[in-house]
DNA sequence: ACCGACGGGACCGCCCGTTGTT
DNA sequence: AACAACGGGCGGTCCCGTCGGT
């Protein structure tokens, strides 16, 4: 495989630049802070990025795929929709005791920063995170429903909303003060919530 | 009661600037966005807060107190714990379906905004939300658990956690995507929960 | 009549900023030039102006107005159109001597320089230019037609065009040199040109 | 006759970069115009040209020489000073009606566009416009003088300035206005001033 | 109490030109 | 001979806050 030097430099301003966008936001970072953090200089990082903008959603993508890399990690292997929720719940636990990227979590952040002010950011927080709520925890939920793993009436969209909201929300509270005791807790609980979506199991 | 002029337009300023600061965040909101929101000019307001950092404290205040008093109304007049959670779980499926101060949850906002960037709004933050978290919350279950309406071994700081996380999450996703579904699912599993807290009736 | 501070610096702005624009030209004056001739600062530009656009804008006003005055003042109290028209060459004349707007002709520099880059300043070249050809000369002409001052079959257009083409001409010649000599020469033929339209006298 | 590739590619980029220059104006066209006008990249052109001033004035020559080029061969064949004087003025009648050169007379521009702030390309306007009113339109009077052709006291250098003046002033306004008609009213009126101009025929 | 002129700094983006690399 | 990465500076614009004046 052939990297260019342009492709090795574009790379390295991404994971130079997606802490500081992660940490300050987009409106609190600046293209001053990311040349200081990658080193480069002016035409440097214009060289590889139009914008801003456009170098603010390559962070962005490159910090949601960090942690959609250690879900899918924490999901290999496993088949039961019960482990693989709890596994989830479990990653998420981790990361709040230890964020693999800086500044928490990069969607809650995406979506607390652009508010009003950034559609195009917002936008892309939105399909992110629509892939995580349906694509990932709802998947989990419709397949093991299917297999029957799940009581058959449960609901792939309300698991998804309380587990997703749930997490995001401890996260939230456990970067604001540096604490990770509210993302035990509310692990705590959801692993129990999981736990109850099980189908009964039927004696022989 | 007296109110000076200088009283009156401090409060218009706080009022009027309020939302343009938990809709555009604090970098993402300028003086001049304030200024066009109050119809005052520089001298009006710099008479009144001394900085922008001021007036965007002040503002914060003036928004989680008035979601102060929408929850301090909810609770009015109940005094049994479950009854107290499942108010303060309904404040918030209403507050998610309309909005009362544009924006979404200014708390969320501003633990978002702040995240690195500006330490004494985070800290302003801390401060509310703990207010929150264990005056609020924390202090409805431990009064629930002393007059024997919750289970004894049920633990303040978890249902807080595991309350106010699922809240701000659901208002999260509620406000990304402008659809309260997420808020509804959420609510419905707290009453759930909330009501699983409760002491078990004992026949006489 | 009462002028504001803001109306006074607003107009200094201009006056400075007129021959630094028709000096070095739309692109070639930078907003430093404007802020060294002014010796304000940014802050004191841009409470007056929107933008450099706006700021050209007016300098090119201002520029014209300049020269249209003085126009205006050699014309007065002449009836004859041909006078009229002479003393319309004889300022022009006067004009390349000695330029009373630094530069040369702010017409002819707005019209060359805005050539496709700048929509909005053609526009306004447009505007005065035609005030100058079918305003000033055209009407001159068709006035004197119409007293039995020139010819009956002169063509306003056709003396416009010509006048007004040769002046621009030379006034373009005599900048680039730095010699007045191609406007004399101009003005020389445009006199005997202007006299040639003279109605014939009928003796009586 | 040999041309490298070195050659073929610096013709290029001056046929390219001419009507950029031509149009936008130094300060107005950038090296990316340049750059996208060509195809080729920095490295491409700056081996060709140590500065974009360089190439600028190979683009003003290149210009001049077209419109030169067409001026020679509209006289060719001509020896009378009047017919010589009618084709000139012919010429530059068409030239406002088609355009060979982008964005109007390239002297036009480039002595306008260089008032205070190049001295280098004004001094190329200044030689080039020199050839065209000294060498061309000079020569051809002070030849129809001596062969008798125009009358003995005409002044090569006002008919020079005037043709000239005329012209360059038609030139401007038709391409200001988009609109031909300014320079064919003073193509007329120089027809019947340079007919003007001829030596009375001796009646045998 | 409020307006509005103003300073001066920081913002992002584009500029021209140089330098390795192919 | 040409590409493409990059430096470093300047472009216009908007920022926040001060201060004189009303």
């Amino acid at each position: 495989m052939v990297t260019t030097k342009g492709q090795r430099t574009r790379q390295h301003v991404i994971e130079a630049a997606a802490p500081v966008f992660n940490q300050k936001g987009y409106w609190g970072a600046s293209m001053r802070d990311v040349l200081d953090a990658t080193g480069l200089e002016k035409g440097g990082i214009y060289n590889h990025f139009a914008s801003k903008d456009e170098l603010a959603i390559a962070a962005l993508d490159h910090n949601t795929t960090v942690v959609g890399d250690g879900i899918r990690a924490a999901l290999h292997g496993r088949f039961d929709a019960v482990e693989r929720l709890e596994a989830f719940v479990e990653f998420y636990r981790a990361f709040a005791h230890d964020f693999p990227v800086p500044g928490g979590c990069p969607l809650l952040n995406a979506s607390a920063d652009s508010d009003d002010t950034h559609p195009e950011l917002r936008a892309r927080a939105q399909e992110i995170f629509g892939d995580l709520i349906d694509g990932t925890v709802g998947r989990i939920v419709e397949r093991g429903v299917e297999r029957g793993q799940l009581q058959p009436d449960t609901d792939p969209q309300a698991v998804s909303s309380i587990v997703v909201s749930s997490i995001e929300g401890a996260l939230l509270l456990t970067h604001l003060y540096d604490d990770p005791s509210h993302a035990d807790r509310v692990a705590d609980h959801l692993i129990t919530y999981v736990r109850s979506l099980a189908a009964e199991e039927t004696p022989s």
